[in-house]
DNA sequence: GTCGAAAATGAGAACGTTCTCATTTTCAGC
DNA sequence: GCTGAAAATGAGAACGTTCTCATTTTCGAC
């Protein structure tokens, strides 16, 4: 039903080789040729079919970001939000469409849907199965990890420096006189949960503080979880003054705890988040957070991907971005 | 580079004709052949070419979600979360794959990328131009809109009941005996922003209470921007005593302004905020608010479309899915 | 063992582009 | 007006599937 180049081509009377050029290289068409065809084509209501075009250029200008958090609604996490954002501007700029999908979903019966699809290229953020990733590798479709780190000859991986994060977040409850410190540990990816207790632990060690165990807890990082995790804590005897949280909700409700137990906010119990994401600055007071340079990391991981579909080496494959205390007001 | 159809065929013996229907309706080919093939497909390692397929069936099973936010970066935009959520889930379910765009984004030389790219189906979330959905529509690709309602021959429109849910809003600040109500009202699509705008105000006639223009203000729905206008207006003398703000983040913004005042919230300001969204339970006191069923709109754009899609019309053209106020701590 | 219907397979033309290679046209320089 | 190089165009084979229409095979019933 639609027209096709060749309607266009009968129409405006040039072969259908020039009416393609005319439209994918118009630099290479007399200027007559390219006003005869841009008339026809208007008249004619025709749209260039890319997926006819992908056909013969192997190259569908599309790539995919599949997200895939433990436990963890994937879109809904406000920490890809300004990732994704990224990913798609920079996309965007260079003339490619972007797909998203959570991981659970991609699986069908035979394959993976997004090598069917035939990506330029994917972007695997949080957990990523191995085997997921060689598969895409086996057809040359370039991968590249965000989130997380895979020891995979010459698959590039996008990291913030958790360890780092960790470490200053928890120095400075330190510094602020904090000498028992909590941890409040979400669910994520393996590196990311390994490298923030790291942080963490490695404070503590220095330092010679005791890691207290009932004071160090697994959660699963959503609000309610926290709240009511830290609820129980609070009301231990003896609980520590300052808690550790891995990441901004987390330390969200921690806060609405404490608030709730009529305990001050800092002055009774400090607390600090993870992530800087969007609500850190909706609570009162405000979030003491470790930032991470969340737009750069999408940056870096779409540029890196578009070099490895360019058939450029990645520069670097470890990549990580650092990260950055930000203190405010619940320390 | 990677294995064909054909090379497949060659390799177990049988034609590609045979090969494709192993794959495509396995239920059509003897056993034995099914067997032979799946088992060369696994040596080559084989993957169907699904741009290929989209060519000769002329469907991509791709459908695209197009979001415009007034002066709003798209996705990070929590409002959109839930829903894209939704429509993920029920595209998958069905066998499709979801592009996800900012609007500015789209518009390429000539035609939109997603006309060019073969969506079967459209959603335009937000802010839509009438001239981009006609352009779609005119190049048979179903279009659906989301939050927002143009009236064109037979495009479906899923809106809130943005109306009824400012009319609770209102009235539930009147009847804590609130008499004099000021609204914050974020920038969104005309027809939102009307629609809340005139809920709050049939309020105001109903009662009798007066529209107080310095206390009715439009402004950027951001955190920022909301707590530096309610920071002013609560320094204004005989300010209104609770304030209906049009989205959440507004309204944390206004809790936030009157708790660095010293005031009391909800006893000295009421605020109630709309659309229920993730941050709604992080503010403390949580915020009274009106919930969207976002995950249902989702739903309900989503098989609309497919309806569509499939050429069946749709059931219904102008969809409203209620709201309902949900009352928490801050009124 | 034969018949006929049903099931399984194969041949080959689409689908709408791009791209290579050849051919034609244009045009500057004389 | 001729020459030759450069620019513009055209013919037609790909690209990897699906699908229609034969043709062949299978198999139950007699």
């Amino acid at each position: 039903m639609p027209a096709t180049i060749i309607d266009v081509a009968r129409d405006c009377g040039y072969s259908k080789a020039t009416v393609s050029r005319a439209f994918a290289s118009p630099e290479t068409v007399s200027e007559r040729a390219r006003e005869r065809i841009y008339a026809s084509a208007k008249k004619l209501n025709y749209a260039p079919n890319a997926i006819a075009r992908a056909m013969v250029r192997r190259r569908t200008e599309n790539i995919a970001f599949i997200i895939h958090e433990k436990q963890y609604p994937a879109i809904l996490n406000p920490f890809y939000s300004p990732i994704l954002e990224a990913v798609m501007q920079e996309g965007t700029r260079r003339g490619y469409s972007l797909f998203i999908a959570a991981r659970q979903d991609m699986r069908l019966s035979n394959g993976d849907v997004y090598i069917k699809k035939q990506m330029d290229g994917v972007i695997f953020a949080g957990e990523a199965d191995r085997r997921i990733i060689e598969e895409y590798r086996s057809q040359n479709i370039p991968v590249v990890l965000l989130n997380n780190h895979l020891e995979l000859e010459g698959l590039p991986c996008v990291m913030a420096d958790h360890f780092h994060g960790a470490v200053a977040a928890t120095t400075h409850l330190y510094e602020r006189g904090h000498r028992r410190i909590g941890l409040l540990a979400g669910r994520f990816s393996q590196q990311v949960t390994d490298a923030r207790f790291n942080g963490y632990f490695s404070v503590l060690c220095q330092y010679g503080l005791p890691l207290e165990r009932p004071f160090v807890v697994d959660l699963d990082p959503e609000l309610d979880e926290a709240e009511r995790v830290m609820t129980r804590l609070l009301q231990l005897p003896d609980h520590p003054t300052a808690f550790f949280c891995t990441n901004d909700t987390i330390a969200a409700g921690a806060v609405k705890a404490a608030l709730r137990l009529g305990l001050r906010v800092p002055e009774d119990i400090a607390v600090v988040g993870f992530d800087d994401s969007s609500l850190s600055r909706v609570v009162e007071p405000e979030l003491t957070t470790v930032r991470i340079d969340a737009e750069r990391m999408g940056r870096l991981a779409a540029n890196t991907l578009f070099d490895l579909i360019d058939g450029r080496e990645a520069e670097e494959l470890f990549m990580e971005v650092p990260t950055e205390l930000v203190v405010r007001g619940t320390t």
